[in-house]
DNA sequence: TGTACATCAGTGAACGCGCGTTCACTGATGTAC
DNA sequence: TGTACATCAGTGAACGCGCGTTCACTGATGTAC
């Protein structure tokens, strides 16, 4: 086995990718050191070697499944174009987003966790509902108010929670399809 | 101490009042039986007498959540007259409920707690989220196509949780206000 | 109404278990000469 | 380039602790006569 600097920081990134991916599954309370260290294939001990506590990791963790989640929204998007409000709300309210929240948005994962968890986590969390929000505003075309944007947002995370819970498959589609219509009407309003 | 058959049906009330407050507080996993019980004024090994295990207690708990959020939105309306719009999505959405999750609608409290929980929670939650988008549709008018309450329903659930992760009050009061005031205009539109 | 007995709500010690964290150790890596 | 030494990534045993659950027990409640 490698014990170089670099393999360090590679052992970092994969405990950190392994922990966004757990959170995200089975929330920030769910998360044991002992069972994400084994999956990584390393010895619990060797975690503080890497992080302070628990609580450091999940905040580190948490920063990380945000910024995942992003760049997998990202790569799905042609890089040419612009993105559009079409293309942006079909994908965040598909049936593939909700039926895969480990690879997915964290925000629609970990709402209702963040908004209960310490300060730390809820200002990890913060700045990426804002990001969020403005990458709204922009594919709506409105630069100097944001409140179309917020709407939409809440509207969104909303929705794909919602859908998450109901155990009505068919109930659920509606759901997404229904705010995902809704949210593309408001945006040729504008 | 009392040991008569009323006696244990009011324990096991306050049992599920106790804990349906407290996982609203910290959520589903962060429940332990031992603190519980002392919460209660009782030791953990009578909590077998009422509950057969944890996960049963944890569905009973939620639905007592559920019904007691329901219970107090129903509690601080005028009973004579039918209820508004807009005076439903000003509670919802008002800084009160935000600040305490642990008496409000477990919907907003809970949602993507219960997306990753087992069947059992996830049945038990369906139908309150159902009704709530009946209630919505009622107030809006709509008898035959709940679509806008759909979208009402998922924003005011996104829009509380949100609020509740923002570590800015001023950002997070605008979230609670925008999003009341978009669902209102939609009311009006119909 | 009074007594004898059965029931059963609640007690508290005990169980095995997994948790987060610490630490002495190992041996490969990196460095100084 | 080769050797001697320091560093340090990762190991695995051990820690104290709180968890969910079980169970023998206590004593008040409820019932049968």
């Amino acid at each position: 086995m490698g014990h170089s600097q670099a393999d360090k920081a590679r052992s970092r990134e994969r405990i950190l990718n392994e922990a966004a991916t757990q959170i995200r599954d089975k929330g920030l309370d769910a998360l044991s050191i002992g069972s994400l260290m084994q999956q990584v294939k390393l010895t619990h001990g060797g975690f503080y070697g890497h992080f302070a506590s628990r609580s450091d990791l999940i905040a580190a963790a948490l920063q990380q499944a945000l910024n995942s989640g992003e760049a997998s929204a990202h790569a799905a998007r042609d890089p040419d174009k612009p993105v559009s409000v079409n293309a942006l709300v079909r994908s965040y309210l598909s049936r593939s987003h909700r039926d895969q929240p480990k690879s997915g948005c964290a925000i629609g994962a970990l709402i209702s966790d963040v908004g209960r968890a310490d300060a730390q986590c809820r200002a990890v969390m913060e700045p990426h509902i804002e990001s969020f929000i403005a990458k709204v505003a922009e594919t709506f075309g409105d630069d100097d108010d944001d409140s179309s944007a917020i709407v939409a947002v809440s509207a969104m995370v909303g929705a794909l929670a919602i859908s998450r819970v109901l155990t009505d498959t068919k109930r659920s589609d509606a759901v997404l399809r229904t705010v995902r219509d809704a949210i593309i009407a408001m945006a040729s309003d504008e």
